[in-house]
DNA sequence: TTATTGTTGACAATAAAATAACAGGAGTGC
DNA sequence: GCACTCCTGTTATTTTATTGTCAACAATAA
C-alpha cells in the first residue's frame, strides 16, 4: 500500500504475538492499555513495544495509552487478516490430516479448500468435508482456483519437485512442513516449520541447563560432576 | 560440560540446519567440504559458518576444509543427539496424534512413551502401540518415569494449568503447541511452536510482496494500482 | 484554571549479530 | 622440497536489534 521504510523481520515475527495478546485483552473487556502494562504481561520492554508499533503508525495517545480494540483491528489489518485466504494441503499423511482437522485456521480466515496426495486409498476420501484429490489434478486445480498458500506436508524426497511445480503454477506462498529447504523463485514466499529442528534446539537447551546445574553443584560443594544418566531403560 | 562463553541463541537455532545439511552430504558420500562450498548450498555466508562452528571448537583444517563425517558427529554431540530422550504427549487430539504417528522423531532418539488425555473415548486406546492414559495418572507417571520432554497439544484454556503441574512434577522441558505463552519456573525450558503465528507472518509477507509488485507496475507503466482481489467466492 | 501525573513518539546509546578482512598453517603440484 | 594456493580461525567492521532517555502533550486532580 505504501512504500515507506522497510520493516525489520524481527518486528514482523512479533506482530502475531501482539495480536494474540490484544485479542485476549479484548475478550477480558479491557479497553485501554499502556505500553508499560503490556510490557509486564508480555515480557518485552515497553520501549520495544512502542517502537514496534510505531513502525506502522502512531496508534497510541499520550497520557492515555493504546485503545485495545483499535490497536487490535489495526494489527489485524497490518497482518492482512481482514480477508480470506485459500489454501491447499499437499500430502495427506498424519500432519496434513491434522492440519485439515484443525478448525482454528478457518476462524482466522485461512480456508483449506482441497487436499492432494498420491495414495489411491486416500484419493476420493474427504477429511472434514474436504476432498482428497490425486496430485495429477493439482495443476488444473491451481490454475482454476486462486490458491494463496500451499501447505507442504510430504516426504523430503518429493518436496523439492512439488515445490517447483507449485511455484510454476502460481501459488503465492508455501508453508513448508517438509524437512528440507525449498528452492523456489524469489517471488514465491516460503515459511518453514521444521519441527525436528525446533525439538533439537529444545534438547540442546535442556542439556545446557542440566550441565550448568552440575557445574554449580560442583563449584558449590566440591563434589564430582554428576553424570547425566541415559534414560533408556 | 564446559563453562566457557555463552553461545548466542541465533547460533543454536542454526545448528539443526547444519546437522541436516551435513547428514545429506554424508548420504551423498561427500567426505570433505569447505565453508565456501557449504555457504553456497545453505545460503549463509562462509564467514558465518566458520564463526558458528568455532563457537564449539576448531573442527576444520586450513587448506582442507571440514571432514563431513567428523563434523556431523560433533554437531550431533553438541545437540545432545547421542542419547535417547523420553517424551510424553499431553492432549491426544489431531496434532497430538499426528506427532505420535510421526515416526521420524524416534529415528532421532526422541521416543514418545505415553499419551495423556481427558476424553474417555481416547483413554485406553493405543496409537502406534502407545497407550492413552487418563490425565489423572500423569502425576504418578512422571514421578516414576524420567520424562525429558512433555509435548503440549491441548486447548489454550487448559494449557496454563497443565504446564504448571508438569513443571512441579519434574519434566525438564516442554514443547508447546498450544496457542499461549506458558508461565513456568526458570529451570523449565519451553520451546513454542505457534503454528498460527507462523502462518500469519507468511500471510504478511505475501501481502507485502504483492503490494510491492503493484507499486512497481504502477511506477513502471503509469497504470493505476491493481487491486488485490478477495478470493472468497 | 493551573499543577501534576502518565504516557507516547523520537532519538540516542548500547548490545547483539552478521559480514568482511586477514594472518598464517596445511595441502597440492611441480 | 619449494612455491603457491586454499581455507581455517580469529579479529575488525558493519549492520541490525534492543534498550534507555526525554521533550511534548493528554488526562486528571486540585
Amino acid at each position: 500500500m505504501d512504500s515507506e521504510k522497510r520493516i525489520s523481520p524481527a518486528v514482523i515475527n512479533r506482530l502475531p504475538r501482539y495480536y494474540r495478546y490484544l485479542g485476549d485483552l479484548l475478550e477480558s473487556d479491557i479497553t485501554r492499555i499502556s505500553s508499560k502494562e503490556l510490557s509486564a504481561k508480555m515480557n518485552i520492554t515497553a520501549s520495544q513495544i512502542r517502537q514496534d508499533l510505531n513502525n506502522f503508525g502512531g496508534f497510541g495517545q499520550q497520557g492515555y495509552g493504546y485503545n485495545v480494540e483499535y490497536l487490535y483491528n489495526e494489527i489485524k489489518k497490518i497482518l492482512g487478516l481482514d480477508r480470506l485466504y485459500n489454501m491447499i494441503v499437499v500430502g495427506g499423511g498424519n500432519i496434513g490430516q491434522a492440519l485439515v482437522n484443525y478448525t482454528n485456521f478457518e476462524k482466522r480466515g485461512f480456508v483449506i479448500k482441497a487436499v492432494f496426495d498420491t495414495n489411491p486409498r486416500l484419493i476420493g476420501m474427504t477429511i472434514r468435508g474436504i476432498e482428497v484429490h490425486d496430485v495429477d489434478q493439482m495443476e488444473e486445480y491451481i490454475k482454476n482456483h486462486n490458491v494463496d498458500v500451499a501447505i507442504l506436508t510430504l516426504p523430503r524426497s518429493k518436496a523439492a519437485k512439488v515445490a517447483k511445480d507449485l511455484a510454476k503454477w502460481g501459488v503465492k506462498g508455501m508453508w513448508n512442513f517438509s524437512h528440507v529447504d525449498l528452492q523456489v523463485p524469489d517471488d514465491i514466499l516460503v515459511e518453514n516449520v521444521h519441527l525436528t529442528d525446533s525439538l533439537m534446539t529444545l534438547i540442546y537447551k535442556i542439556n545446557e541447563m542440566y550441565s550448568e546445574e552440575n557445574e554449580l553443584n560442583h563449584l558449590a560443594n566440591g563434589l564430582p560432576i554428576k553424570p547425566i544418566v541415559d534414560l533408556e531403560d
